[in-house]
RNA sequence: CGGCGUGUGGCUCAGUCUGGUAGAGUACGUGCUUCGGGAGCACGGGGUCGGAGGUUCGAAUCCUCUCACGCCGACCA
C-alpha cells in the first residue's frame, strides 16, 4: 500500500472534543472521523484494524461451532411487542414509522429477530444445540455518547445466540462461549479479566463481563487480591460477616435536629460516627415503593434492591414519593414509622440500635432497634462493595479497579423462547421452549480498548494482530532515487511473503515520516536511508520497545517476515 | 432530562467585555532553498463568524429565539 494515495490524514493537535486517549489518537491518526454525536465514519486505516478484530472474532466463533448470519438493522415493532420489550425498552430504542405509519425501530440487539427465526426454522431436538452469530451495526440512542467509538450510538457488535434443548446444554454452550471469548481477547493482545455481572434488563440467570483493565473505563470491578474472584461492583456480593450485636439497646429517643439532613450533619449534631447511623433510602420499583437501610458510610446498590424484589427496575424515589411515605422532605427518612416495607443491609446486624431519621421534619431518633421498634421486611446484602471488604469467596480482600466492558455473556434461559414460542419437539415428542444464551462483543470498543492499553506520548502502539499494517517502510529522500527503489523492492518481497506493508513514499522530510509512523503505531518500522544504504543496511525499529537494529539489505525481508510471523495471533 | 460551557477557513484557537465590515498557527497549492525526528522564505486559494429574527448609520461583537456539540450528573445489555 502506497501512503501517498491513501486517505490517511494525521493531525498534530488533539481534537477539542476528545477526552480519552484512544479517542484522541484514533482521530489524530486518521482512523475515524465524526459524523454526528456518537456516529463515526471508519477511515481506511481504522477499518483495516476493525476488520482485524472482526476476523479474530469470526475465527473463534466458527471454531466454537457457531454459524454466521446477518440480520437487519431495521426491525418491525411487532417482534418487540411479542417479546414485551416494545414497552419496556426505554428511549435508547430509536423508533420511527414508515410511509404506511407502521412502527419500526433500529435494532439495539437481536434477541427478537433471532428467536423469531429459530421459532420458524428449528423444530426438533435433533437440530440442537445451535449457535448463530453476526457482526453487525447496532443503534442505541444513548443519552450521552462519549469517548469516541467507545460509547457511540451507532456501533459494530458481534452478537451470538445459543439455543439448547435443556439447561445443562445451555450451560455447556455458555462455557464454550466463555472459552471462545478468552481466546479472542488474548489474541487481541489485551489485558483483561472476566467478572461476574448483573444480568440487567436483558434478563437471564447468570452472566459474565469481559473487562479490559484501564483507568478510563466506565465500570468498577471488584477483584480479590488472593483468589481469582472478580465481579462488577453492581453484582459483587458483600460477605455477611457482621456478628449479631450483644446487649440491650437503649430505649428509642427522638431528638430535634433542625436543618440536619445529611449523614455528616447528623453525625456532627448527634456526636456519633457514620458507622452508628442507618441511612434510609427510598426506592421506586415496579414492585412498589420500598425503603432500604445501609450503614451511614455505605451506599445502597440499586441492582441488589432490584434483584431482591425480583423487580425490573429500581431507582431512587422522587421527592414527592419520599414525602408520601415519610411525611417529611428528603433527609429525614427512617425505618420506624415509614409507610412502606423496610429492608436492612446485613451489616446493620452488628448494631443493637442505631441513629436514623424520624420521618418528620427536623427530627431523628437515637436508639432505634430492629425487631423491637419496627419489623424489617427482610435482611439482605444491599450495599455496594468497597475496596478493603473481605472477598466473598476466600479470606482475601477486595480491590476495586476500572474496566472497559468489551464483552458480555448471558445465560438467558427461556425468557424469550417462551414469550415468542420458540419451541421444539423433544425425543418424546413433547413441545418445549429452547433454552437460550446470548453473547456480545463490542468490536469497535475492543479496538479502542486496545489503544487505551497500548500507547505512549508519540501515539498508538498496536499489538501486531490488530495493526492496520504490520510493517511500515520509510524511504528517506535522496538525490538518486535509490532509497525509493530499494524500499519498493523490499515492499514487494514482504508482500510476496504475505506481510502487510505500508510504503511511505511521500515526498516528505524524514521527521514527518517518523512522526506519522509512530502516531499510527505500526509495529515494525524499516527505514531505508542514504546513510544505511552505503553500508548495505536497512534500519529497523520496533514501535513497542524502541529497539533498533541494522539488518543487511539482502536479509531484511526474511528477517522482517520472521519478526512479524512470530507475533501474529 | 437537569447543571455548566462552547460554536469564527480542514484542524487548534484569538477577536466578543468596550459595535466600525475577519485574524494567527497549522493544513492545502505554486516556486526557490532545504532534507535522519512534524524545515525556511515568498506568493496564493479557502470563512453564510452555527441558524433565524431584532436593535443600530453599521453586528462575529448587543438583545430574543433556536439548533448543534462538549463536560458533570442522572441514565445505560
Amino acid at each position: 500500500m502506497n501512503y501517498s494515495k491513501l486517505l490517511l490524514p494525521t493531525l498534530k493537535e488533539d481534537p477539542a472534543d476528545a477526552e480519552v486517549v484512544s479517542h484522541k489518537l484514533m482521530f489524530r491518526a486518521g482512523l475515524i472521523r465524526k459524523v454526528a454525536a456518537g456516529i463515526y465514519t471508519w477511515m481506511p486505516a481504522g477499518l483495516r484494524s476493525l476488520r482485524k478484530v472482526e476476523n479474530i472474532v469470526r475465527q473463534e466463533m466458527d471454531r466454537a461451532g457457531a454459524q454466521e448470519v446477518l440480520m437487519p438493522a431495521v426491525q418491525p415493532a411487532e417482534l418487540w411487542q411479542e417479546s414485551g420489550r416494545w414497552d419496556y425498552y426505554g428511549k435508547e430504542l430509536l423508533r420511527f414509522t414508515d410511509r404506511h405509519s407502521r412502527d419500526y425501530c433500529m435494532g439495539p440487539t437481536h434477541e427478537e429477530v433471532i428467536t423469531d427465526l429459530v421459532k420458524r426454522e428449528v423444530h426438533s431436538y435433533k437440530q440442537l444445540p445451535m449457535n448463530l452469530y453476526q457482526i453487525q451495526t447496532k443503534f442505541r440512542d444513548e443519552i450521552r455518547p462519549r469517548f469516541g467509538v467507545m460509547r457511540g450510538r451507532e456501533f459494530i457488535m458481534k452478537d451470538a445466540y445459543s439455543f439448547d434443548a435443556d439447561d445443562q446444554g445451555a450451560e455447556e454452550s455458555y462455557h464454550k462461549m466463555q472459552a471462545a471469548y478468552t481466546r479472542i481477547f488474548e489474541r487481541c493482545g489485551l489485558n483483561f479479566v472476566a467478572v461476574e455481572a448483573d444480568s440487567g434488563a436483558i434478563g437471564g440467570s447468570f452472566s459474565h463481563e469481559f473487562m479490559v483493565l484501564a483507568e478510563s473505563g466506565e465500570d468498577d470491578i471488584a477483584a480479590c487480591n488472593a483468589c481469582g474472584y472478580g465481579a462488577n461492583v453492581e453484582k459483587a456480593q458483600v460477605k455477611d460477616t457482621a456478628a449479631k450485636a450483644e446487649g440491650d439497646a437503649p430505649a428509642a429517643e427522638k431528638v430535634a435536629t433542625p436543618d440536619v439532613r445529611t449523614i455528616e450533619e447528623v453525625c456532627a449534631f448527634m456526636g456519633v460516627t457514620a458507622q452508628e447511623v442507618a441511612k434510609t433510602l427510598v426506592f421506586e420499583t415496579d414492585k412498589g415503593v420500598v425503603a432500604v437501610c445501609v450503614r451511614g458510610d455505605r451506599d445502597a446498590n440499586p441492582a441488589k434492591v432490584k434483584n431482591l424484589l425480583g423487580a425490573n427496575a429500581a431507582e431512587l424515589a422522587s421527592e414527592a414519593v419520599v414525602r408520601e411515605v415519610t411525611g417529611a422532605p428528603i433527609g429525614f427518612a427512617g425505618p420506624f414509622g415509614i409507610k412502606c416495607p423496610v429492608y436492612l443491609d446485613n451489616e446493620l446486624k452488628g448494631l443493637a440500635s442505631f441513629v436514623s431519621g424520624a420521618n418528620e421534619v427536623d427530627a431523628h431518633y437515637r436508639g432505634i432497634a430492629p425487631g423491637r421498634d419496627f419489623e424489617p421486611a427482610g435482611w439482605s446484602d444491599l450495599r455496594f462493595i468497597l475496596e478493603g471488604d473481605p472477598c466473598p469467596r476466600c479470606d482475601g480482600q477486595v480491590v476495586v479497579k476500572r474496566g472497559i466492558e468489551v464483552g458480555h455473556i448471558f445465560k438467558l434461559g427461556t425468557k424469550y423462547s417462551e414469550a415468542m414460542k420458540a419451541n421444539f419437539l423433544d425425543a418424546d415428542g413433547r413441545e418445549q421452549p429452547c433454552v437460550m444464551g446470548c453473547y456480545g462483543i463490542g468490536v469497535g470498543r475492543t479496538m479502542a480498548a486496545a489503544i487505551e492499553q497500548n500507547n505512549d506520548e508519540n501515539g498508538i502502539i498496536w499489538p501486531v494482530p490488530l495493526a492496520p499494517w504490520e510493517v511500515v517502510i520509510l524511504p528517506l529522500s535522496d538525490k538518486t532515487g535509490e532509497t525509493l527503489a530499494t524500499a519498493q523492492k523490499i515492499t514487494g518481497e514482504l508482500q510476496q511473503a504475505g506481510i502487510e506493508v505500508l510504503l511511505d513514499e511521500r515526498d516528505e522530510r524524514p521527521g514527518v515520516k517518523f512522526k506519522d509512523a509512530d502516531l499510527l503505531g505500526i509495529p515494525l518500522r524499516i527505514t531505508i536511508g542514504a546513510r544505511g544504504l552505503k553500508e548495505g543496511n536497512a534500519e529497523t525499529k520496533e514501535r513497542a520497545t524502541g529497539e533498533q537494529q541494522n539488518i543487511a539489505l539482502d536479509e531484511i525481508s526474511a528477517w522482517a517476515t520472521a519478526w512479524v510471523k512470530e507475533r501474529r495471533a
